[in-house]
RNA sequence: GCACCCGUAGUUCAGCUGGAUAGAACGUCGGCUUGCGGAGCCGGAGGUCACAGGUUCGAAUCCUGUCGGGUGUACCA
């Protein structure tokens, strides 16, 4: 529709003035019509002319070539579009299927990247719900979404876990881990993490120790040695913990196709780095480093003195193994802020050998969760927010104003308060206000379609007509309902779900005016209307469930 | 120091490839009983869009500077 007017009405400028000029066809408040354009605004400053008079020259060939209901002039010079009913009728029953503008295409999306070992934090939660969103708005295009998830199998933080992990079953006892009661497997890990960290931080000795640790565990994860003693409490471990990862992902509603942990990636990022020194990457006292000078970034250490890949040769190896594993058509990556500016310098850096790569990568980066007031906080002292946290305290204000509100209430608020703002800054997570009942929540939309549905329900197959014409608030949902694609289109070029939260709410809202504002079943205009809330209701369907909010039966 | 991100009602946020009186939610104050689910709806109060310049017919939006906050800045991830 937007499309077609665009065509339209670039047409009628060129020929009128010879002149090709940027212009915008947008949606105006709901007062001014259905669309509007500035053209005339655009072109007034080219010609010299007044903005009003050109306005009226194309508005004039607007009715003559268009079928509208209305067409005009307004403020200092804008036209405004208004559609006949039975045009905007005929939009909706299409609404909520969008056009599949990535059929056909591969794109990996990388997200969550928890660190194996370690508990889930409520900024995992975080990007989980923003990754799983923006994936679910790539697949409704069409396109082939795999969702894969990277996280330290290795490193330094796995031998402080391994280290107080190994004081605990009193040296090498694989057999000592049968102790670990199944439910408490993933706390009991996160503790031995605080305990080897304050001792790495606080004890000399433990610190060798650790260290020495840290090359055995390596070894132990590249070479898959599962036999020696080591060996096998590291793999039993790391199992419990993506087991514990998938549990969580699947309460959530979430999961991966696949888990890139660093060791499968450690080698190829090594042996790609080095096999481009000289020629892109250099050595620098003794290291194998990439000088980001020369793009205005810094200079990062790619392979340290003692040969090992750090994270920025990881990070290497892993956007070669996603395409050698999916060849991507375009590869998004989603982590924290603090990510940014060195994963620009990997990005550089690759650019200078596979610069296809780089072209279809995106960084997306995102700002940590708090709570109201809180101060900053701490993740060495271990009093980290963590995710299960989040879903403790959005259950208990859920449940303290509707005891029976279920999983899929509760789960689907906190991904709406997550998805609702855009990405980029910190985001406060109010469990009272935000994830709760009113307001522009995700539980007032899934009220809002409840409700719509029981209608319809209630309802039965009655006979549909398309009408002569609505009244003021049936045209206010109808058009509402018909913005959707745009939304949509918006949504997915922008990567931004926010999008598509603020619109169904707005949506959700005007349903409910029309709703207070009108009888559907028994009143004479029941074919239109109930025809309305048909559509409406696919539209909010398809938008939550992009948004991957649970689709309640009751409430 | 340098680089990047951010600063919009009391609070949490939209709006930012320039456009019409800057929108919403929460909170606050005041209303809505004959109806399909009131977890709803209607209305009021509340803003120097951090500040100062600049570009423009037009700036919350673009540019420069200042102030304030966050992050990064060589062998952690």
């Amino acid at each position: 529709m937007i499309k077609e007017l665009v065509t339209l009405i670039g047409r009628i400028g060129s020929r009128l003035y010879g002149e090709r000029s940027e212009f915008e066809v947008f949606r105006p408040e709901e007062k001014f019509g259905d669309f509007s354009t500035n053209i005339a605004l655009k072109l007034s400053g080219k010609l010299g002319r007044n903005p009003k008079e050109i306005a009226k020259d194309i508005a004039d060939k607007l009715v003559e070539q268009g079928d509208f209901a209305s067409v005009d002039i307004a403020g200092p010079g804008f036209i405004n579009i208004t559609l006949k009913d039975r045009t905007l009728l005929e939009a909706l029953s299409g609404a909520h299927r969008p056009e599949k503008t990535l059929a056909g295409k591969s794109i990996v999306v990388e997200y969550s990247d928890p660190n194996p070992f370690k508990v889930l934090h409520a900024g995992h939660l975080y990007t989980s719900v923003v990754g799983d969103g923006i994936s679910n708005l790539l697949e409704a295009a069409g396109g082939k979404v795999h969702r894969v998830n990277y996280g330290g199998d290795v490193g330094l933080h796995v031998a402080k876990t391994a280290w107080a992990l190994l004081e605990y079953l009193g040296g090498e006892k694989p057999e000592e881990l049968d102790n670990v009661k199944p439910a408490e497997r993933a706390d009991w890990l996160a503790g031995c993490y605080v305990k080897g960290t304050i001792a790495y931080d606080e004890d000399e000795k433990a610190k060798a120790e650790i260290a020495v640790l840290n090359k055995k565990i390596y070894e132990i994860a590249i070479n898959r040695d599962k036999s020696s003693l080591l060996g096998k409490i590291y793999w039993r471990t790391r199992a419990w913990s993506y087991d514990y990862f998938d549990k969580f992902y699947a309460r959530i509603g979430i999961a991966f196709e696949k888990y890139y942990p660093e060791s499968t990636v450690a080698e190829l990022g090594r042996k790609t780095v080095e096999k481009n020194t000289p020629e892109i990457y250099s050595k620098s006292d003794g290291a194998i480093v990439y000088e980001g000078e020369k793009d205005d970034l810094h200079t990062r250490v790619f392979i340290t003195r003692e040969g090992l890949p750090t994270y920025e040769a990881k990070e290497v190896g892993l956007l070669f193994k996603k395409h050698k594993d999916y060849d991507f058509d375009r590869s998004i990556v989603i982590t924290a802020n603090e990510q940014s500016q060195y994963m620009q310098v990997v990005l550089a850096s690759v650019s200078g050998f596979a610069p296809s790569l780089v072209e279809k990568t995106t960084h997306l980066t995102h700002g940590m969760v708090k709570l109201p007031g809180a101060k900053k906080m701490s993740s060495r002292k271990g009093n980290i927010l963590k995710a299960v946290e989040i879903l403790e305290l959005a259950e208990e204000s859920s449940k303290r104003l509707n005891p029976s509100t279920t999983e899929g209430v509760i789960i689907g608020a906190i991904k709406y308060s997550f998805l609702k703002s855009g990405l980029g800054g910190d985001i406060i997570f109010d469990a009272k206000e935000s994830v709760n009942i009113e307001g522009n929540s995700g539980p007032y939309l899934q009220y809002a379609l409840v409700r719509a549905r029981s209608i319809i329900n209630k309802a039965g197959n009655g006979e549909q007509s398309s009408a002569d014409g609505l009244d003021s608030s049936e045209r206010s949902l109808a058009r509402k309902i018909s913005i959707y694609p745009e939304v949509f289109t918006v949504a997915l070029e922008e990567l931004s779900p926010h999008h598509l939260c603020t619109y169904l709410y707005e949506l959700a809202q005007t349903f409910n005016r029309f709703y207070e504002a009108n009888r559907i079943i028994g009143d004479e205009r029941f074919p239109v209307r109930i025809k309305l809330v048909q559509d409406y209701a696919h539209v909010l369907e398809s938008g939550l469930k992009t948004l991957g909010i649970d689709i309640p039966e009751k409430m």
